[in-house]
RNA sequence: GGGCGCAUAGCUCAGGGGUAGAGCGCUACCUUGACAUGGUAGAGGUCCCAGGUUCGAAACCCGGUGCGCCCA
């Protein structure tokens, strides 16, 4: 016998142990079955599991168990990335706790095996937690973007896109993290709006050029013209003026027009600055004239290639001033030299104004200082080039994004897409495979720079630097160097030339982008790569359609010359009660594993995937889930009571057959469930397919087939009983393989207690068991009409039981005006589910009754003295009223020519089915007010 | 500035050209032999506003208002 409640939190570890023991999350061999996959989108490897997280896997779970119960070939492939920066960050900081020797004095190599030592002791504790989620992924394939195998994939990726000219090195200006000295792509800069300040500068013109200005006219002043040697510039980054190469006005700009090409003596660095013209100066943007800071400003520096401005890097690193700058500036960090050239410039009296501004500054999502575009060499991936299969798959429905319109948020991205900068200056991550040798010589003259060395292996790039220098090729960790000497001719010649490997790693996201076939095994041809590629589905969040799909994507169909995934699944994102993003600064974030201790896995994967409504966010809050784990609790009684009534599945039990109306009945609503549930998941409504076997468990199966039953467990009719068991049982089993998606734990341990099997005897365990299928010789739609006629009946006696006040525990007689056989063939359930004394047939209501319009039947409840006469006469009169509203409503439609000659005829006749049955109805409602009437 | 989304019961949200839905909350009653993590019944709606299309609009279209998100 079933204890009275499901112990999830002992159960659940037992059963995910039993699935992982029976090899049920390998995809399966069987001759025949269809592949399906999923690449799990792979979470960082320092993470822990958050809503986010617990919302998309329980998505990505739900259609694994679905697609694995329908004889589909599973694989849902796991595993993690690297996470370059975060990942340093955390190792970092363990060696500052430890007080143990910081990165730079311990050495690359030391470092990195640190890193791995600290990946296998405290990394990847989200796999285990995504366990406790029941995610049914394949862990025997668990792979790491770090792996062996996965390396090969990059470097090979990185060789052959080099090779192809579609990676390269460029001097561009980057995202610079000063925190942590690297480049970050322009995804892990976060714009954010701060209280700033526009600071309006002079700047005197050279050469004593003046020119006459016209103000513009202010609420204080008129305009006026007035002879100026200036030209004003505006900044909200007054120290960027260090670097300062032009000034730039709009060619059409005629305030300026005699200034382009003249000089500017600058005032802090003293440097001879030419005006320019260039339509980047707004002329309704302040003075219309701004400063150009090439080597500091995106804007800036696109100016300063168009014309011809000089590019002048005037911060270290780390963020302070350099040696570029006039040595009053030198050494200072950037906002300590702001405030300086401010206060300077106030002194030479060429600030003219300070403005308050709102600006958007740019920060590091994982280091929280301000980033600075920054002149740095950096390598490159035309992404560009790349993108342009990767818009057309989804332009031509080859990739379908769910809902379609994510696509537009893909296509804008896509097409506005800008050199990915894939180099990292940390030392976790794959080391970019690119040696630099020295520059080649002839007489003491440098005649040729090389270009670096692209190979997957050292030995290979010191077979081309052999081939291009002609002379042997060695490896330096120094600086690349050559060994020469002087012949017999005084001619310099290279003996021997020391390669230097390039210090920087790629871009967690290089190798994060050939997931879908990396963990495949590519690039070698492996089975499971013929198999599983192109995967099924993506499954993600809105946030992540530019990380991860559209490189998936790149990646994808320039390698493997086909797409990842010919769908993708975007889901909400998971916010709080107040509809608040969850993130760790406002302390809102909801702890998944806090929710599974204490409500069961089961219900708080219900949870989200009742709320997976498409395009919405999910709101998660305590109480839903306790909801649902009451749903399970309510689940497990239904199924202790089966068992109390010895509902035993079995096997060659044939659902179609059942003589039973109330079984046919239970029959016709489970299939019709299966319908639902199947239809759904199959678009991806998550939330109506949760909704539909919700429902057919609650409302269906526990709120009136069981209590429905109950009459014939307890009588005498064995052969009844006998069938009724069956069915109820094959009924549970039904509910549990229909559930089993949403809520793996409690529905393989009610199967596992039930001995339930599938009938095609597979080794009962419900994870592989066979998904029910409509079937339409199970449709019963007299059966489904009957018993609808009785559970309104049931209704309607216990709303006019509990308004006329009868205590609940009350029996009361019935008289049944009507058609006497059907109630007959019902008497003991209505009798029992309503508590009636007797049932009574009759031709007319008696007086003093209550009497019920049920149908084109008449239910009356004598009882007099009990009865008060007022308010059974209000009762009959209010519903008489709204049934004249409705029959008033159907009228105006029928008298309406229009309606009837142009609404479909379906729809004018059930207006007349609709009107007649109101008709009979208010027939029934007037006769029962009359004899109230006449007591 | 460009793009996207949302507005339906007290709250959170489904739905969708003809008949207004769920969960939670609320009210009343009920330890009825599965379940009080439960049962029964009930109250509660100007489907944001305005216009249009239509025989018919809460739903479709246009505009407005308010809120949210993304990109620059």
């Amino acid at each position: 016998m079933l204890d009275k409640n499901f112990n999830f939190a002992e159960a659940e570890s037992q059963l995910y142990q039993a699935w992982e023991e029976a090899k049920a999350f390998q995809p399966s061999d069987k001759p025949g079955a269809d592949p399906y996959t999923i690449v799990i989108p792979p979470p960082n490897v320092t993470g822990s599991l958050h809503m986010g997280h617990a919302l998309n896997n329980t998505l990505q779970d739900i259609l694994c168990r679905f697609e694995r119960m329908r004889g589909k070939s599973v694989l849902w492939q796991p595993g993690m990335d690297h996470a370059g920066i975060a990942t340093q960050m955390v190792v970092e900081r363990q060696l500052m706790e430890q007080q143990q020797p910081g990165r730079r004095d311990m050495g690359r190599e030391k470092f990195v095996e640190r890193v791995w030592s600290w990946k296998e002791e405290s990394g990847g504790q989200i796999l285990n937690q995504l366990k406790r989620l029941g995610a049914s992924c394949d862990w025997t394939r668990e792979r790491f973007t770090m792996d062996e195998g996965l390396s090969e994939a990059v470097k090979k990726v990185f060789v052959q896109l080099y090779k192809e000219g579609l990676i390269y090195r460029d001097k561009r200006l980057v995202n610079w993290d000063p925190k942590f000295l690297t480049a970050i792509s322009d995804l892990e800069v976060e714009n954010t709006e701060v209280d700033g300040h526009f600071w309006h500068l002079k700047y005197p013109l050279a050469d004593g050029v003046t020119y006459e200005f016209t103000t513009k006219a202010t609420e204080d002043e008129p305009a006026r013209t007035e002879t100026r040697g200036f030209i004003e510039v505006a900044t909200t980054r007054p120290e960027t003026m260090l670097g300062d190469t032009g000034v730039a006005v709009h060619p059409d700009d005629e305030r300026y027009k005699d200034l382009i090409g003249k000089f500017i003596d600058h005032p802090l660095t003293g440097r001879r600055i030419k005006i320019v013209a260039d339509e980047h100066a707004d002329p309704e943007q302040g003075s219309g004239a701004v400063k150009i800071t090439p080597a500091h400003d995106f804007n800036d520096f696109e100016v300063g290639k168009r014309t011809g401005l000089e590019a002048i890097s005037i911060l270290n690193e780390d963020a302070t001033i350099n040696d570029n700058a006039p040595e009053a500036y030198r050494g200072l960090d950037r906002f300590e030299a702001r405030k300086k050239i401010v206060a300077d410039l106030q002194k030479l009296g060429l600030l003219s104004a300070i403005e308050d501004k709102k600006i958007m500054q740019p920060f590091g999502d994982r280091s929280g200082v301000v980033i600075e575009p920054m002149l740095t060499d950096q390598w490159y991936v035309d992404a560009e080039t790349l993108a342009k299969p990767a818009i057309a798959a989804v332009e031509t429905g080859k990739t379908n994004f769910v809902p379609g319109n994510w696509s537009k948020t893909y296509f804008q991205w896509m097409r506005n897409i800008q050199p990915w900068c894939i180099s990292r200056q940390l030392w976790w991550g794959h080391r970019i495979p690119a040696w630099y040798g020295p520059p080649r010589q002839k007489g003491g003259v440098v005649t040729d720079i090389p270009k670096p060395f692209v190979a997957e292996t050292e030995a290979e790039a010191v077979k081309l630097a052999e081939e291009y220098y002609d002379c042997p090729v060695g490896v330096t960790e120094d600086i690349y160097s050559a060994e020469r000497e002087i012949d017999e001719n005084n001619n310099l010649i290279m003996k021997k030339a020391l390669l230097k490997r390039d210090e920087d790693v790629l871009d967690t996201w290089f190798s994060s982008a050939l997931w879908p076939f990396s963990t495949l095994g590519w690039p070698d041809q492996t089975p499971e790569l013929e198999k599983h590629y192109p995967t099924s589905v993506l499954v993600t969040a809105h946030d992540i359609i530019f990380f991860w799909v559209a490189r998936m994507m790149m990646m994808g169909l320039h390698f493997k010359q086909e797409i990842p995934f010919p769908e993708v699944l975007i889901h909400g994102l998971v916010v709080d009660e107040q509809g608040q993003k969850m993130s760790k600064s406002k302390g809102n974030g909801v702890d998944p594993l806090e929710l599974i201790e204490k409500f069961g896995a089961d219900a708080l994967r219900f949870s989200l995937a009742s709320q997976a409504a498409q395009g919405r966010n999910v709101r998660i809050s305590e109480a839903r889930v306790e909801g649902y784990r009451n749903f399970a609790t309510k689940l497990w009684n239904a199924a202790r009571f089966c068992q109390m009534n010895e509902c035993a599945p079995d096997p060659s039990f044939d659902p179609s057959t059942v003589q039973s109306t109330l079984n046919q009945w239970i029959v016709h609503e489970a299939n019709e469930c299966a319908a639902a549930v199947t239809r759904d998941l199959d678009a991806y409504r998550f939330n109506d397919a949760a909704g539909a076997v919700y429902k057919f468990i609650w409302n269906v199966y526990c709120d009136w087939y069981l209590e429905l039953a109950k009459p014939t467990f307890q009588g005498e009719d064995e052969a009844a009983k006998a069938e009724t068991r069956k069915a109820a049982a094959w009924a549970m089993g039904q509910i549990l393989a229909l559930l089993h998606p949403f809520m793996p734990f409690v529905t393989e341990e009610l199967w596992s207690a039930f001995g339930a099997s599938d009938g095609e005897g597979s080794d009962n365990l419900l994870v592989v068991a066979k998904w029910p299928t409509h079937k339409s010789e199970l449709t019963n739609t007299n059966a489904n009409e009957e018993m609808n006629w009785v559970i309104d009946l049931i209704t309607n006696i216990r709303s006019v039981r509990q308004e006329m006040n009868v205590p609940a525990g009350a029996k009361i007689p019935m008289v049944f005006i009507g058609d006497g056989a059907r109630i007959e063939r019902h008497r003991e359930i209505v009798s029992r589910l309503a508590r009636l004394s007797e049932i009574t047939l009759a031709d007319a209501a008696p007086k003093g009754a209550v009497q019920i319009v049920h149908g084109d039947a008449t239910v009356a409840l004598p009882m007099a003295g009990v009865i008060d006469l007022e308010a059974e006469q209000g009762r009959l009169e209010k519903e008489i009223a709204k049934i004249k509203g409705e029959i008033t409503g159907i009228d105006k439609k029928l008298a309406n020519k229009n309606f009837v000659d142009k609404a479909p005829k379906a729809v004018v006749e059930e207006q007349h089915t609709r009107r007649a049955d109101f008709e009979v109805q208010l027939e029934k409602l007037d006769a029962a007010l009359e004899r109230l009437k006449a007591m």
